[in-house]
DNA sequence: ATGGTAGATGCTCTA
């Protein structure tokens, strides 16, 4: 199985990117962040046209989103919190049904938690580590097996996930306490394959912002997405690619995709 | 220390 994760930053305006990417990559099943479109709005057709006749997501107008798009058949999970009761499109689960067993997968869009990480100054920080306690919470009562966790966590939790690990220490996406938090939630039951792929003293990104000029000369990325795995299925990851040149496509995403292979 | 860009929406929010 081909599995490939990417915040896409609007569905709509960059579906014919989302073309490119599986003609060139041929992914069995895509998890999309920041869809941006309500579910009335979700563009149904022309995903079943790329060859994902199996598609499950959960829109909003205006921010958030997320969707799963399979060439397999999945039951959706249900039953799942309404994350901090906001409604706000932000998880969606399925199980494939495979020949050594049940796989659940997950998509979470984590909230980028605004500029000034604090919590007593900025709700949106609150936010984001109230939900990520929350499902810390969920996961520890609830332990995954046979489960894969994917999407764009917003958070980047090693040194060698940020371009300066001194100069982002006080900047929302790489401070201790959201660091402390994810690592918190990755230890209810996950293994960050990512780094299984590549050692932690590289340097990894997956983001880079809108707001440089050449991305590439400054390179001041951030490792934002992620790929998890229960430790029963990590014996069938194979290989990891961040598709680092997909930003610079024509009209990009902000995020890159991430793609794993698993042998299953 | 500051401001830089992008998308959806509709006279501004989120990232």
């Amino acid at each position: 199985m081909r599995l490939l994760t990417w915040n896409i930053n609007s569905l709509r305006l960059r579906l014919p990117l989302l073309a490119r990417l599986v003609d060139e990559e041929h992914p069995d099943v895509v998890c999309l962040q920041e869809t941006k479109v309500p579910d009335p709005l979700f563009p149904l057709d022309a995903v079943r046209k790329l060859g994902f006749p199996h598609v499950h997501f959960a829109g909003m107008k205006g921010y958030n989103g997320v969707a799963i798009l399979s060439r397999l058949p999945f039951t959706p999970l249900a039953d799942f919190p309404d994350w901090c009761a906001r409604k706000d499109c932000r998880h969606i689960g399925v199980v494939f049904t495979l020949p050594d067993g049940p796989v659940t997968l997950h998509d979470f869009y984590v909230p980028a938690g605004g500029d000034i990480p604090d919590r007593e100054l900025n709700d949106k920080f609150a936010h984001k580590l109230d939900f990520l306690d929350e499902a810390t919470r969920w996961f520890t009562a609830t332990p995954p097996a046979r489960s894969i966790l994917v999407g764009d966590l917003n958070i980047a939790p090693l040194e060698q996930d940020v371009w300066s690990h001194r100069q982002l220490l006080n900047v929302v996406s790489h401070t201790p306490p959201e660091v402390e938090r994810l690592n918190a939630w990755m230890k209810t039951g996950f293994v960050d394959v990512m780094r299984r792929a590549v050692p932690p003293d590289e340097k990894l990104y997956t983001w880079w912002s809108y707001r440089n000029r050449d991305w590439r000369a400054s390179d001041r990325g951030r490792r934002l997405d992620h790929i998890w795995m229960t430790p029963d299925l990590v014996p069938a990851f194979r290989s990891m690619r961040v598709l680092k040149d997909a930003r610079d496509w024509d009209g990009p995403s902000d995020h890159v995709p991430v793609i794993a292979d698993l042998a299953f």
